[in-house]
DNA sequence: TCGCTCAAGACCTCCGACGTATCAGGCCAT
DNA sequence: ATGGCCTGATACGTCGGAGGTCTTGAGCGA
């Protein structure tokens, strides 16, 4: 195995046993790489690959951080994995967001506070009735976010926030094509709210499913 | 910027854009290097972290290659990730899995072939009734693993498999050992299996959850 | 034709140097 | 005494070059 890989594991292993923990500062680069037995630039590298899925965070001018190691932002390298595949692969992606989603409606619909609530609909009356495609679709995911940022697990907030990005796209152009796609989403939205004032966890797990089996029925039929 | 972050943006964008294709070759080191405007050195840091999350596969004395950026391939990374978290947040990855393993058992249910249910009935004769907790768990492992990829959902498979990491899974099960979890989880797979075998979704579903829930249950008493 | 040798190509590792950003402490004016 | 400015130390950022190691494939001989 190469020097940098044994590095990377190295630091991954500190971490893990504990040794480092969340917020602690890593050794000066010369230090820790005199430490693991490699050189400073291989010990970069590693560093470097660290940072990028958001475990290490780097500083420059100050020092290297073990980050927050929150799910929240550890699952944000997904989004940047995501943005790899291709239109193919967006099927698959939105199935299984159509089985997270209702779940994760379901469960807010016994969390949700009253505040949340009031925000939803305040942010729903904002958009008004004939907003554009751009603002409507920055908006379902605004409001599908604070939805399941009330279901009260971050992980799979992190993960859907990370699966509805390759949709997005997707969407701007549904709405862009389909006549009826933005009046049936405002709807959607309103019926889903009105399920979790009513906390009635299985109204909105029934239109959270129909609000996305919609998209992928549309989507399914023009590939 | 950073001239590393920006050459992991462009490469990203090469790939994103079409420019380079699954399998393709990238330009050596020197070459890409000079076309992106930055040293060598710099340069590696971005293609090794672009290898540690499966997007570029690097070969000594060969040269640097595009992956075939499967959902499988990428969402291994997810894996490397679930690893840093601790027993705190265990809990709520295994909510997660608790949505989405009844739901991909369930789609399993519809579409799996013969030879698939004869090969997991397979496995499990070949486990026996008392099987050490190292082969039970590697067959628990290969078991679901097994019904989830005849969910035919590719993404839904590597995120269930990086969901049930190897580390959480083992720290579970060590402490499972005394209980009767062994007998147990032999009869709820074959529960499982039969439901499959039946065509049965939602007792297969049902089943599943049952599964994943006993889990969960014994977690949540002992943390 | 098969197997071996070997040289070219590409990545691997290291070193040393210099640039740049951050932070802490001292200095000075208010 | 307090506040702001300046400066030096510190640590990351970037670079160029020098060998080293591994893979591959062409060339050669049995």
């Amino acid at each position: 195995m190469a020097v940098t890989d044994e590095a990377i594991e190295k630091i991954k292993g500190m971490i893990v046993s504990g040794a480092l923990r969340p917020g602690d500062r890593l050794p000066k680069e010369s230090e820790l790489a005199a430490g693991l037995g490699l050189s400073r630039n291989s010990l970069r590298e590693a560093v470097r690959a660290l940072a990028l899925i958001r475990i290490l965070d780097v500083r420059q001018g100050d020092g290297t951080y073990v980050t927050s190691l929150d799910p929240q932002l550890l699952l944000e390298a997904l989004s940047f994995v995501v943005d790899f595949h291709r239109d193919d692969t967006v099927l698959e992606f939105l199935a299984v967001r159509r089985i997270l989603e209702p779940a994760a409606t379901a469960m807010a619909a016994l969390r949700i506070s009253e505040q949340q609530l009031d925000a939803l609909t305040a942010q729903l009356d904002k958009l008004g009735d004939a907003p554009s495609v751009e603002d409507l679709v920055a908006c379902d995911l605004e409001f599908h976010r604070g939805i399941v940022r009330s279901s009260g697990n971050s992980v799979l907030c992190s993960l859907l926030d990370g699966l509805s990005g390759p949709t997005t796209r997707a969407r701007v152009w549904r709405g862009l094509t389909q006549e009826d796609a933005v009046g049936r989403t405002l709807r959607e939205h309103r019926a889903i709210l009105a399920a979790l004032r009513d906390r009635d966890a299985e109204a909105a797990r029934s239109w959270a499913t129909v609000h996305i089996a919609s998209v992928e029925q549309w989507l399914r039929s023009t590939l």
